[in-house]
DNA sequence: ATGCCATTCAAACGTTTGTTTGATTCTTTC
DNA sequence: GAAAGAATCAAACAAACGTTTGAATGGCAT
């Protein structure tokens, strides 16, 4: 049987994975996946090296694991706010542009500006490797498909290629404008006045609401 | 001096570094930069291995070289465009994203959809990774200043932080839609009629122009 | 023809990579 | 307390990586 009691060093069995899952997150959201090595993830885990195996079987799957466990809920929780929408009451719209982005803001890093679950999700929804998309790519179709649904039931007279499509727009607003919040704040050195990502939320429904709407 | 001419294999001086830049590209923008290594860049291009460091110095110069050929231009274009606007004119708005996005659309690569430069420039737009945005960032805050200060032209009552923020879901919105534009056809299974990047270039406009405006 | 220089080439370099091994330590169970 | 299983550990593995080397090749000027 798996320990699952605190082990005399203070660590507990499982906790090993549970370290190497979030230090893997931490590092694969500011460098990449290629980029970080088993050994980075594990000295800064201050676990073996050889544990990534034991616990994983290999780095792929660590990979795997980590974006699953940050697009899944995701994803998850976007299809429950859509279901929610009653189309019939006003604005629905913006009410399906917040079930596809909120479950994205609502990844907090307790406060924390430099949000790594930011970093990570939109690194996983603009990604193209092969490692990522592969898990992505079983999730998305069906999120994709709920997403044009909605669109359809609240604009009736839009066609399925521009739903498809504005969808991906979204995506696209979103991943990248949260991916690159950090440089926009450096760039601008100071003339830009976004203390917090509310800021950045408020103007992205806005934009996005009007071009949903779009002929 | 060094030569010009062809020599007895057929193989012209210059000609090397040339065809170097070209499969790399090819590579780069199919599996990412740190996926594809010298030997399987070298092997297509029939090259010898060592000329990578002899012609550019290391991969990180030939990441720069790939990387730099393909967004310099479009950057340059894109400035050129935008200077030749008169705000005086009717839809000024339309012309600035017209400015953004064509010098993109217009990387063409002979008619193929599967468009190799797509993939590249979506790539370097949306990458993260340290050797692509060390280039991206000697180019970028020039451009998105003079597309902020076109924009605030257009739209006299927009603030700072709105106008930089759309520029960026402009960005993003192009670079997603175009990275992912295959996997969206391959999704689709056919019910969807995209038969061109025609169609999404008229959508993604029309889905920008309205967000522009938005309050 | 000869010397010069740019280029190409096969081979090897040292590192780093992910992975595996076999022993050891700890925890649980009887 | 002893056996069993789970987890950790240091060490080594083979493979792949970017890079360097020194010789060979080819074209060009003198």
């Amino acid at each position: 049987m798996i320990a699952n009691e605190v082990s005399l060093d203070g660590r507990a069995a499982g906790l090993t994975k549970e370290r190497l899952l979030v230090v893997a997150g931490e590092l694969f959201a500011d460098r990449g996946f290629d980029s970080v090595s088993l050994r980075m993830i594990t000295d800064r885990a201050n676990v073996n090296l050889a544990s990534v195996n034991y616990h994983f079987g290999s780095k792929e799957e660590l990979i795997g694991a980590v974006v699953d466990d940050i697009v899944r809920p995701v994803n998850e929780r976007r299809l429950s706010l859509l279901s929610l929408i009653d189309y019939t009451t006003q604005d629905p719209i913006r009410k399906i542009i917040h079930a596809f982005i909120d479950p994205v803001f609502d990844l907090s890093d307790s406060g924390n500006d430099d949000n790594k679950y930011y970093k990570l999700i939109s690194r996983c929804i603009a990604s193209r490797d092969e490692r990522v998309s592969s898990i992505i790519i079983k999730q998305f179709p069906e999120v994709l498909a709920q997403f044009v649904s909605a669109l359809t039931k609240a604009l009736p007279s839009i066609n399925s290629n521009s739903a498809h499509l504005k969808i991906m727009f979204m995506a696209g607003a979103l991943a990248h404008s949260l991916f690159h919040y950090e440089n926009l704040l450096l760039i601008s050195e100071g003339r830009f006045d976004l203390n917090s990502t509310e800021v950045l939320k408020s103007e992205l429904v806005s934009f996005l609401l009007t071009g949903m709407n779009a002929s």
